[in-house]
RNA sequence: CGGGGCGUGGCGCAGCUUGGUAGCGCGCUCGCUUUGGGAGCGAGAGGUCCUCGGUUCGAAUCCGAGCGCCCCGACCA
């Protein structure tokens, strides 16, 4: 048992000053991580005994899918991040070693794993495999936020599957989902799965594992069935009013109205009767995007229509390319144009390429030609299969992509198949922050003060709190039942200490172990003891030669 | 990288406007008392006021530069 008057448990009476986020601000108040630089934190050791328990779920669950767990260094040679083209991201730590050697710290291991795939693996009887680590991870965020939420440096776990085709990454994909369905639920979360846009990672197909709360950075579109990330979430858009019908474009005179609400409010129609431009550049190349006046452009949704990469036109490049900054519209431009596709059939007010003026009842296909494309971002209450969706902000705490070829490729991971014939190896990544699984624990289940820990990721089954000092009768029964708890099969500490019990209490509230027994003189006198368990939440006194015996059979048959 | 804020004992803060040699609460140490929701009294310890430079008889305070940290945004597995 873990005697509190000997551990480091450095918990704060009072909120730390620069703590937004609840889990941030709890986490440190109860003694489970202090920060050591930006984006820099040390587990204590109450939080490091909680993370290992998270990771113990992740270790089980890995296992059962045959996956074969290793470990790889942090630090690489820069070579084969040149070879796959990850050198140049600007999150990647880059180092040179005394003899002038090009390093890397690793942000994930898909380089390193690959290279001794493609060493070791020849033919299709070394495959399928999947080999995963615990490592630390190291990323030069410009931002770390909000505690362990967003950090420089951080543990993963990330597993890749090597398979001769697709099949088999389907496969491998597949019991990834259902290992990572099987940890999230046994840490006590709640969580979505959402697809996800495959982002710098390259592949074909990436799922997000997301745990709702507030202090989520990203953001979930939720409607029965259906989760996506807003990133890549498609919905049918809410109906806008649109003008009457009217014969052939006309020109409306709107002086020194450029936003869509000025122009709206003056014309008395609704923002969304109007398509909003939204000049880039792509491929050296101007491409004017319009979306309805009410809707906005989603960057990684246009990005992946237009299949490169974008920037906003400069002022000087729309007015050489389309017309007057403010007013500009697709009828008369030569450049090319996408329509989003919530722009149904009708007539619409767009800029008129003429200073202080727009152009009113203006048709797709027959005043411009276009290609259609989904490129805004889902509005609260937009329908799917009906439904109208909700957003949420969300945790990522995990995520599964199918890679593909791109790794295997970029480092001649190939084997052999049963034809003789070199193909090269498919592959799958899979990460897991145990940390944001502690996070998002946190603000899904705490209060401003206390905590509950889920019973497989808490730092321990019980705690004993004794409210008396050194040689008291309290404190030889609250050993005595550490004991026989720790007999029953749980592991227990004790708050021995000679603090007052309302300090003891409060620590206790921010530990958040699930089950509290207390013993006290008033208990004792009629040989009882308080117990505070989730299952049963209001306190009761049970006799003290049967509490650890009740205790550890509600345990057994509780969840 | 843009915007905003902050750096003063371990933690939370005041002092800065108007320069005069650093203070409060909590915590910590010792003693006595106290023990069911962050105890009481008494006595103590603990600070390069982020750094460097400048102004001044004198700088936590004024000026300049730098560093660090937080929040919002951009970006991001």
């Amino acid at each position: 048992m873990q005697l509190l008057s000997s551990y480091l448990l450095p918990t704060e009476r009072e909120d730390p000053a620069d703590a937004e986020a609840r889990s941030h601000r709890l986490m440190v108040r109860s003694g489970l991580i202090r920060q050591i630089g930006a984006g820099l934190w040390s587990w204590m050791p109450a939080g490091w005994r909680i993370h290992s328990r998270v990771c113990d779920v992740i270790r089980d669950e890995m296992e059962a899918i045959g996956g074969q767990e290793m470990l790889m260094p942090v630090l690489l040679p820069a070579e084969a991040w040149k070879r796959t083209g990850r050198y140049e991201i600007d999150e990647l730590f880059k180092l040179e070693d005394r003899k002038g050697a090009e390093m890397v710290l690793a942000m994930t291991h898909e380089e390193a794993v690959t290279s001794h795939v493609a060493q070791v693996v020849r033919s299709y009887r070394d495959l399928p495999l999947i080999l995963w680590h615990l490592q630390t991870k190291e990323r030069d965020e410009p931002r770390p936020r909000a505690g362990v939420l967003r950090t420089r440096e951080f543990i993963m776990k990330d597993s890749y599957s090597f398979d001769c085709d697709q099949a088999g990454l389907d496969e491998a994909y597949e019991k990834h989902s259902q290992a990572y369905e099987r940890i999230f639920d046994r840490c006590g979360l709640e969580w979505y799965r959402v697809e996800s846009d495959v982002g710098m990672m390259g592949g074909s197909g990436a799922h997000e594992y997301m745990a709702p709360c507030a202090a989520g950075e990203n953001e979930v579109a939720l409607a029965p069935g259906y989760a996506a990330n807003v990133e890549v979430a498609s919905a049918q858009a809410q109906e806008v009013e649109l003008p009457p019908i009217i014969a052939e474009p006309e020109t409306v005179e709107t002086p020194g109205l450029t936003t869509v609400e000025q122009v709206s409010k003056s014309l008395g129609v609704s923002s969304g009767a109007l398509l909003k431009a939204f000049p880039v550049i792509t491929d050296d190349r101007l491409v004017l995007v319009l979306v309805r006046g009410d809707h906005r452009v989603n960057e990684t949704k246009l990005t992946n229509a237009l299949g490169s990469p974008f920037r906003q036109a400069t002022n000087e490049e729309i007015e050489e390319g389309i017309g007057p900054v403010g007013f500009i519209g697709p009828v008369g431009s030569d450049c090319e144009i996408l329509l989003d596709e919530a722009a149904t059939a009708g007539q619409y007010i767009v800029g008129a390429n003429l200073v202080d003026a727009h152009l009113r009842g203006v048709e797709p296909g027959r005043d411009f030609s276009f290609k259609s494309v989904d490129v805004r971002s889902v509005e609260e209450g937009d329908l799917v299969n009906g439904h109208p969706i909700r957003i949420e902000p969300a945790i990522e705490i995990g995520n599964i992509f199918r890679l593909g070829t791109r790794y295997s490729e970029a480092l001649d991971a190939f084997y052999l198949d049963s034809d003789g014939v070199r193909q090269p190896i498919v592959m799958g990544s899979y990460g897991i922050g145990p940390a944001r699984i502690v996070a998002a624990a946190i603000e899904q289940l705490s209060d401003d003060s206390s905590m509950i820990w889920p019973r497989n990721i808490a730092p321990w089954d019980a705690e004993v709190v004794v409210l008396g000092g050194e040689g008291s009768d309290e404190l030889a029964a609250g050993l005595k039942l550490a004991t026989e708890l720790e007999e029953a099969g749980l592991t227990v500490v004790v708050d021995d200490r000679s603090d007052s019990p309302g300090a003891k209490f409060a620590d206790a509230d921010l530990l958040g172990v699930p089950v509290r027994l207390t013993v006290g003189k008033r208990g004792l006198a009629s040989g009882q003891v308080e117990v505070k368990v989730p299952w049963h939440p209001e306190d009761r006194m049970l006799a003290l030669e049967t509490a650890v015996s009740a205790v550890a059979e509600e345990r057994a048959s509780s969840n």
